[in-house]
DNA sequence: ACAAGAAAGTCTCATATGAGACCGAATAAG
DNA sequence: CTTATTCGGTCTCATATGAGACTTTCTTGT
């Protein structure tokens, strides 16, 4: 029952039938099971990474994504990682202090701040990356080139279709 | 920037190229996807369960579990869903509260409580669902039917891998 | 040029959550 | 039998988070 955050939660020992009632009997089999599998990559990971290196949530993700789309706004970063703003800028600010952003406002539009990661934001980075590496390395483990090259290619157009599922408000 | 907690977040018009960008640079690209398209997916589902039916996220996910698991235990439960044990003791005391479960002792180890949807529970659950299931074919209204089975296969075996991806220690 | 409205980001408050200490029940060892 | 240990579950505390009000800056229409 998980007696230390660190550790991976552990399953039951059991066989592939018990493992599909637990993830099939839903009336969302996708989605759950997606959910299931994204919680057991990211919770362990983000957790080691929050106790490791003093980084919240938003934090890590900003960082994350800076790294290929340095000058981000807050506010195009909520758009695309689905944050909310208040994070974003909590996160945006406690990541100045320690060292790791600038936050320069875009002499265009004085409202918006671009960030950009110091040295010190980039060599952290790339000091927490690998575990994450590991662990999707981990992940895909199981699965054979020609599988992972399919998988990415399901989760690409997913995620070019984002836009078009209509908005919450429909649900 | 989300101007509503309903709204789905919105992403600006721009071409398949720019959301490669934008999902294409990371170090993690598969991990990367599938949290990208789950935040979609899962958050403007769950903040509006939260908000129109009073319930936290583990609670939301008790309930799911309960409905094609009855009679689960707290602890099995945290091992399959990942949820910190006491998360889901708080959710199970605060869920019985409000009539939608009954925790029973077990007979056999009166350490363990054994939970069960009440018939309220199971009312609120169906008023819910058809939003999740709604969102869901959004999802995937993108792909193919064999796409989906594609999809789907991947996933199982996934999942059913979870538990060879090693502990966060390792990480 | 001016007023009205939208947009970016910050702040505040209440709530949810994570971590781990804690308690009582069950099991194992001597 | 008694004691030590593990295990299921609860409690407490500090922190992170969500929601939305608020401030300032930009945009639009007249």
């Amino acid at each position: 029952m998980r007696p230390n955050k660190l550790e991976q939660p552990i399953l039951p020992d059991q066989g592939e039938d018990d493992l599909r009632a637990i993830l099939g009997g839903t009336e969302i089999p996708t989605a759950y099971k997606i959910g299931y599998i994204l919680n057991f990559y990211r919770e362990p990971s983000f957790r080691r990474i929050e106790a490791e290196f003093g980084l919240t949530r938003p934090e890590i993700v900003i960082l994350l994504a800076l790294h290929f789309r340095e000058g981000i706004t807050a506010a195009e970063f909520c758009e695309f990682s689905g944050h909310l703003k208040a994070g974003v800028s909590r996160a945006a600010i406690a990541l100045e202090k320690k060292d790791l952003i600038r936050r320069v406002t875009d002499p265009a539009d004085s409202r918006r701040q671009r960030l950009f990661l110091t040295d010190a934001g980039r060599d952290l980075y790339s000091r927490y990356v690998p575990a994450l590496k590991a662990r999707e390395a981990a992940m895909l483990a199981c699965l054979s080139g020609s599988e992972r090259k399919q998988l990415d290619r399901l989760l690409d157009k997913l995620a070019a279709h984002v836009p078009d599922w209509g908005s919450a408000s429909e649900l």
